[in-house]
DNA sequence: TTTAGCAGTCATAAGATGGGAGTGCCAGGA
DNA sequence: TCCTGGCACTCCCATCTTATGACTGCTAAA
């Protein structure tokens, strides 16, 4: 029928948006995101003034359709946009929005009071931004092998035992218990720990992992035992058991209409709590510039298809280190959350700044 | 409320149990556990062998009621336990059980492969207990006030700021960042802190927070600056912000037919991140021998009235230090859930013996 | 004390019905 | 060529009714 109209236009899905077209796609996009229902023509000639009327609408919406930007839950619904209806909203049509002023003082203020452990300071975030949002938020921490080697201190605790600190380029502490050989003194130790710090200084946790700590260490006099104890402590450190992600907020996944079906809210609970999907969704996002998003099957995942995420890049001094990301349903106020997500990210970028003088 | 847990059994709820009405509890408990659903007097003579015809059953089902220890949901319904029920099926009727070998093996290769650093262990801990026993796992993490001070280690990082390292009588480091004035050198925060350790060794980390150590430090010939920055150190390391909880197997609730109903699954999973009530629920329980349960409104929180927790304390060496909690509806395998926290803390009292000749 | 039988209660599931929101299409008008 | 009013049609959804069946408590007899 109309597709016959259309097929040579419709094909490759990105057909010419004229004006109206998009005005029109922006308003479903948008009444539906405040109402959760699929918007109908005569809901729109009512609510917002477009000078034609609803039959015209209808026959927008139904080229809209054909082309791919919007979708019929069924033949006497109204319309809800698809992937590629929000994907063009995001890209192209929705006015950016920024935080208002009790927002930014909230977020503000909470960093003021914030601590400066990077641990607490990522737990603390996702709390904030879970809450702000009313959606689920979650951060990728710095992964340790991107990290450089600033330190290590290892500590005698008692005679056959020892805990070695090594201190990262973002100012974490990894720790690592240890057994020594019993003749070993706090001072060997101390001794030990300055020849590595000035042997191994700035370089990447990366290249700990694989570094023949106990050659280096035999040839300055250190005894095997010793040396393979500390060897064994680098490696711990290095190796960053799985990337740490807090997440916050899931409690909010029930006010919405779309999680009422059980079987979804579980499937999107469970990918929660395993973290590892939720990692693999973002990681790629620490090589963008600023805050992005991505819309339901983009996701790769069948699980949370259903779903949206936007990402933002947070940094620790100049080296962007992690991302911030908030995660709902894909009927999710897009120009709001990427407003403050990067709001977040900003303020937590000047935090660590700050904390960077160490 | 039952806090005193025995009172309640000698006031009005505590006629005495012939056998055969004790056999009926029992049983309906058991049913109704296995089913979800209530119990009725026609389920129980057919399923069971009671020797007696199902009108006898209501009879004595009647009492029960009248008892307390059962209700019904509604006229024409089977009966259900009420938590007077519950509390006398688990105090005094049910099987104690053991582990399967299947599950001890695999609580036993777990810790096996588990890492030494307490924190790690109580997340994998966490995660395990949550999967195994399909509800939610949750654990109070060692109080810092609680813990001794063991040793301190104050190191130089660039000109202006330090990094304190506190390790407890658990092996848990805290680490905290300070500023020092521009002359101190790596050598003399080394000093400092072998004073430190001297002097302080030992003492609870609750003493440590309000201990003056500026003015000892001050007495021993440091600098002012140094020795304030010293004494924020300390303070912030023996103020726990709060005492950790992890927790893991909150998807597994939705299976359950009693959370169907949002709005109750919603005041749960709010509880579970906010984690303060979930510690207030469980605190006390650091206290008890072994094993402990708690049933519906015992629990003092109308939000969670519907749930059950099974609490098991564990130990550090010699001192119990932390809980292991399992929570889920009220109808849970009370025999089969106390059996698996008790199994785990006993491989987790295990581990941390092991790891105790630090 | 136990049991069979019976009348009564009530949640639940399964049709039946009507309203209403929304569509596509067409023919006439600017 | 584009827009619009009108109309027939589709289909979800809320509401109501009805039937079913799993229970119960009670009574009278064994």
């Amino acid at each position: 029928m109309t597709a016959k109209d259309k097929p040579a236009k419709a094909a490759p899905l990105a057909p010419p948006l004229d004006q109206r077209k998009a005005f029109i796609l922006a308003t479903v996009v948008y009444e539906y995101v405040a109402t959760a229902e699929p918007v109908g023509s005569q809901t729109l000639t009512q609510k917002y003034n477009l000078g034609v009327s609803s039959a015209t609408i209808r026959n927008e919406m139904a080229e809209l359709e054909a082309a791919g930007y919007l979708v019929q839950p069924h033949t006497s619904a109204g319309r809800i946009p698809s992937d590629a209806g929000y994907r063009t909203y995001v890209d192209r049509l929705m006015q950016p929005e920024t935080l208002t002023n009790e927002e930014a003082k909230r977020i503000r203020d909470e960093f003021r009071a914030a601590s400066r452990e990077l641990d607490d300071v990522i737990e603390q975030t996702t709390r904030l931004v879970g809450e702000l949002s009313h959606n689920v938020a979650f951060m990728i921490a710095p992964s340790r092998e991107t990290q450089t080697f600033r330190h290590i201190q290892l500590i005698w605790l008692s005679e056959r035992t020892g805990l070695a600190i090594l201190v990262t380029s973002v100012g974490v502490a990894v720790q690592t218990h240890f057994e020594h050989g019993e003749q070993v003194t706090a001072d060997d130790l101390t001794r030990l720990s300055n020849r590595l710090n000035v042997t191994f200084g700035g370089r990447t946790m990366r290249e700990l992992g694989d570094v023949e700590v106990t050659a280096v260490l035999r040839d300055a006099g250190f005894g095997e035992d010793l040396a393979r104890a500390v060897e064994g402590a680098f490696r711990a450190a290095a190796r960053s058991p799985e990337p740490i992600v807090a997440s916050s907020g899931a409690q909010h996944l029930l006010d919405q209409p779309e999680f009422q079906d059980l079987r979804k809210l579980q499937s999107v609970l469970r990918i929660i709590e395993e973290q590892k999907t939720l990692y693999d969704l973002v990681a790629n996002s620490i090589n963008d510039e600023g805050p992005n998003v991505k819309i339901g099957r983009e996701l790769g995942s069948d699980e949370i298809m259903e779903c949206s995420v936007v990402t933002v890049p947070y940094r620790f001094g100049d080296q962007t280190v992690g991302v911030l990301a908030i995660m709902g349903p894909r009927r999710m106020p897009y120009a709001r959350l990427m407003a403050l997500a990067s709001g977040t990210a900003q303020s937590l970028n000047r935090h660590f700044a700050d904390a960077d003088h160490r």
